[in-house]
DNA sequence: AAACCCGGTTCCGATATTTGGAACTTCCGA
DNA sequence: TCGGAAGTTCCAAATATCGGAACCGGGTTT
């Protein structure tokens, strides 16, 4: 149950994977390009984006005939995040934690198979803003990604670790389940996880995933880097942000998911 | 044409209703809660749940049986905030504003009868105040509301002032439309408006209109303070900052949507 | 212990909606 | 003037939705 692909289910499922595809092009998108690789017929796809715009999903720029995602969309999500994310609970920790390093900060939880960044504090802005928020990256070549991963039950594991692309971004990324599987055994020893360029050149970081009570993965932070300092200097303040967000989870009672699977390290 | 009324159009407008209602709640809702308030009979809302859920548009927590927004707003929303919105446009001018004032600054867009406020610069960062992107707020009581309806075309104004609610949150808010034309008489005049106490004691802003090349309305831009300090000291660079964001705008050609009516003074 | 209530879930025939191939209409550019 | 591409509308057939009612599991009352 639960199956990842979408348009599944009725007109309504219909209508959101168009949504997708037209939130998918980072521009305004006219009628006949949405049309090829769309799953639907002409006039179908045509009457679903009039619902859409009717509904303020999307939005329809008489003038050029283009349609792009509509602000109902930052007003749901407003609520979602609010609710449905460890945002609000990390929110002054990252603040902290930020402060404390002097470094980019992200906070990702997983999405299906990627990792959905839920906010984040740059290191040269001192005030922060989620313009990240929202953003979706890989799993297994992210430092948030592969600290979630490590702490994912098997059988979930299994099914994420079937989604990736396994795309190599760079030299040092992890292309292959089996080689996956022992890098998360390695995270799981020590607790922590570490991007050395793996998806991007450059960048590295130092990431540790924060579980609930029963030891589920609710999310991951991070600490990101350009420079050549050494990572693991910043291990000690991350961790305590971690524990200090868990602990706050723990308190707030959130909403910890239903099964309350054992994670090992089979395999 | 284009009401704002939802659930109007077949079963997408009513699954986006449902939709709607669920991140209404500022928690997690139960099957039962959510049916009081439908308009929908049970069989049919809970199938619109049961089909957002399988999209991914809600969360149900099996554990207790309650619906909250689901993570693919979030991403969704991030493609419609990058491209529908003056965000991205604005950040630097933003960041740079809020620099110079030292005091929390926001940039918020018409959205229906509604502030939508899709940017935030906090003051100090020591506020637990989660990020205001998505949040909605009334227009006839906030400075950006005020501002932005001073430079609306005759007929759009008077839709939108005859969809306000005009609850006095205070003693100095406006309470009429009668009286409203008269104070955007005063901020066209003026060319900025002011929030004096009128949504929230002790709460003052002064904000600015961000105008497209024709004229139009495209947002707006506030610096608020909850101390004693003359509003006026801020005029400059709140003035400079639209003036930066415009011309970006400009630059960028964005959006600027169809008809290129005359907003005029009328009555 | 039986009766009862209350959320939540499922059934299924009647009904309204969606469907999509095809025709039509602008609007260009040649 | 012609040809073609993009966008829009039609309409009968096919299908999904609708929703009243019945069902279920569990907790509480009688």
């Amino acid at each position: 149950m639960n199956v990842q692909r979408m348009g599944g289910d009725g007109t309504v499922g219909k209508a959101l994977d168009v949504l997708d595809r037209v939130a998918a092009y980072g521009r305004p998108v006219r009628f006949s390009e949405l049309l090829e690789g769309s799953p639907f017929p002409k006039a179908t796809t045509y009457r679903l984006l009039q619902t859409l715009v009717s509904q303020g999903m999307l939005r329809l720029d008489p003038e050029s005939g283009t349609y792009a995602p509509g602000m109902r969309l930052v007003r749901m999500a407003h609520a979602a995040w609010a609710q449905s994310s460890l945002a609000p609970i990390a929110q002054p920790h990252l603040d902290r934690l930020s402060q404390e390093v002097g470094e980019t900060v992200h906070l990702a939880q997983l999405d299906g198979a990627q990792v959905l960044y839920v906010d984040k504090r740059n290191r040269a802005a001192k005030v922060p803003m989620y313009s990240d928020a929202g953003k979706v990256g890989p799993a297994y070549c992210t430092g948030v990604g592969k600290a979630m991963l490590a702490f994912l039950p098997e059988a979930e594991l299994t099914r994420v670790l079937a989604q990736q692309s396994w795309h190599p971004f760079t030299g040092a990324t992890i292309t292959s389940p089996q080689a996956m599987r022992e890098e998360l055994a390695a995270i799981r020893d020590r607790g922590h996880a570490y991007d050395l360029e793996e998806h991007e050149p450059g960048i590295r970081c130092i990431a540790m995933p924060v579980l609930s009570a029963r030891g589920r993965v609710q999310g991951a932070v991070s600490v990101t880097t350009d420079g050549p300092g050494p990572l693991d200097d910043h291990l000690p303040a991350l961790r305590a942000a971690v524990t200090r967000i868990a602990g706050d989870l723990r308190d707030w009672r959130f909403p910890d998911k239903g099964e309350d699977q054992e994670w090992q390290a089979s395999s």
